[in-house]
DNA sequence: AACCAAGGCAACCGCGATAGA
DNA sequence: TTCTATCGCGGTTGCCTTGGT
């Protein structure tokens, strides 16, 4: 398919061609040769100055498209294949603390692309928040990714854990999503050294960079590892939350969830632990409801939720509605 | 088998920031 | 200081795939 781009728009600032090489410009997905020859042009002379690039290695693409081909897809070290669980808990995380400042986030997950990391926000994540009939950016679909969704992950991980440990063979961990097309180097990692270290080196910021962030962005590696491994680590982190759960081990979530001090779809901070206890069952791991979320063999995020998860989730917001309402 | 809708993702677009002449 | 070229980010689009009927 070779598209030419007739309508070449992006004027903006400077970027500005002659006609003819408008005329000239192709557009849309790349082809083998194209990526071959912007590879190898990068081997020879590196990165950067893309317009002339482009120029250079007789690409008939605008600079742009060259950067993107190249650090969306074409970088040696850029990571194929599913989100997994770490990346997955990393990216709630982050994303509950910068918002959509996805290139800041990506920085934090190795390998991974912004591009990517905004796709499986939107794709995802946004999912659930239509399923539940709420924005997004509320603070009721907030606290359930906070509240339901991160501990579950970690919980996950935990588990994955676990059997990583009880099988040196490796045969049941499958942190890393099953369906991954291409990302054998991520599974050989987590078969070989165990999902431990893979959580660890997930968190690892590439060419250290943590060291010359800012401290108010610096939510350094060892934050999330002293999180995750806070059961052993029992110091230095204020998130209740998360060290609750990690602490909780084979207990309810719900319950240790909602005996956090946070407030919970309730501007008091009050929650109707009772409410919730009476209404549905706790999600002990060893219970078969529980089950679904660490056995499948699926391992996506929409095994995150369940049934029960939506009914209690609306539960709350009616709870919500009510105390707003003075009832 | 054919059609359609939804989801996933690569690529594009517009704009602000930055560098340097 | 101003202007231009380039970079990089976040939002959006559109194509391809997949699953359901």
């Amino acid at each position: 398919m070779d598209v030419t781009n007739s309508e070449f728009s992006d004027h903006s600032q400077g970027e500005l061609l002659d006609n003819q090489d408008q005329m000239d410009l192709r557009r849309g997905p790349w082809t083998v040769e194209e990526d071959l020859a912007l590879i190898n042009y990068i081997a020879n002379h590196g990165e950067g100055r893309w317009n002339s690039l482009a120029r250079c290695a007789g690409l008939r693409r605008t600079g742009k498209s060259c950067r993107l081909r190249w650090l969306n897809y074409l970088r040696p070290d850029v990571r194929r294949g599913n989100i997994t669980l770490e990346e997955q808990l990393l990216i709630l995380e982050l994303h509950s603390r910068w918002g959509n400042r996805w290139s800041k986030i990506a920085q934090h997950l190795p390998g991974r692309t912004d591009n990517e990391i905004k796709n499986y926000w939107r794709t995802r994540v946004q999912k659930h928040a239509k399923q539940l009939q709420c924005d997004v950016n509320s603070k009721q679909f907030k606290d359930a990714m906070k509240y339901l969704w991160m501990p579950r992950l970690l919980e996950r991980i935990r588990a994955s854990s676990m059997n990583q440990n009880n099988n040196d063979s490796g045969a049941i961990a499958h942190v890393n999503n099953n369906n991954n097309n291409n990302n054998h180097n991520m599974n050989n990692y987590s078969s070989s050294v165990g999902v431990q270290n893979n959580y660890r080196s997930a968190f690892t910021t590439p060419d250290n960079s943590s060291t010359t962030a800012t401290s108010s962005d610096s939510l350094s590696a060892q934050d999330y590892y002293n999180t995750f491994h806070a059961h052993d680590n029992n110091n230095n982190n204020n998130d209740v939350v998360l060290k609750s759960s990690a602490q909780a081990g084979h207990t309810s979530y719900h319950q240790e969830c909602l005996t956090t001090p946070s407030s919970y779809f309730s501007d008091q901070g009050l929650m109707e632990i009772d409410q919730h206890q009476n209404n549905s069952n706790s999600y002990n791991v060893n219970n078969t409801a529980s089950n679904m979320w660490l056995g499948g063999d699926e391992d996506t995020s929409e095994n995150l939720w369940n049934v029960e998860d939506y009914m209690w989730f609306h539960q709350q917001q009616q709870q919500h509605i009510s105390n707003s309402n003075g009832f």
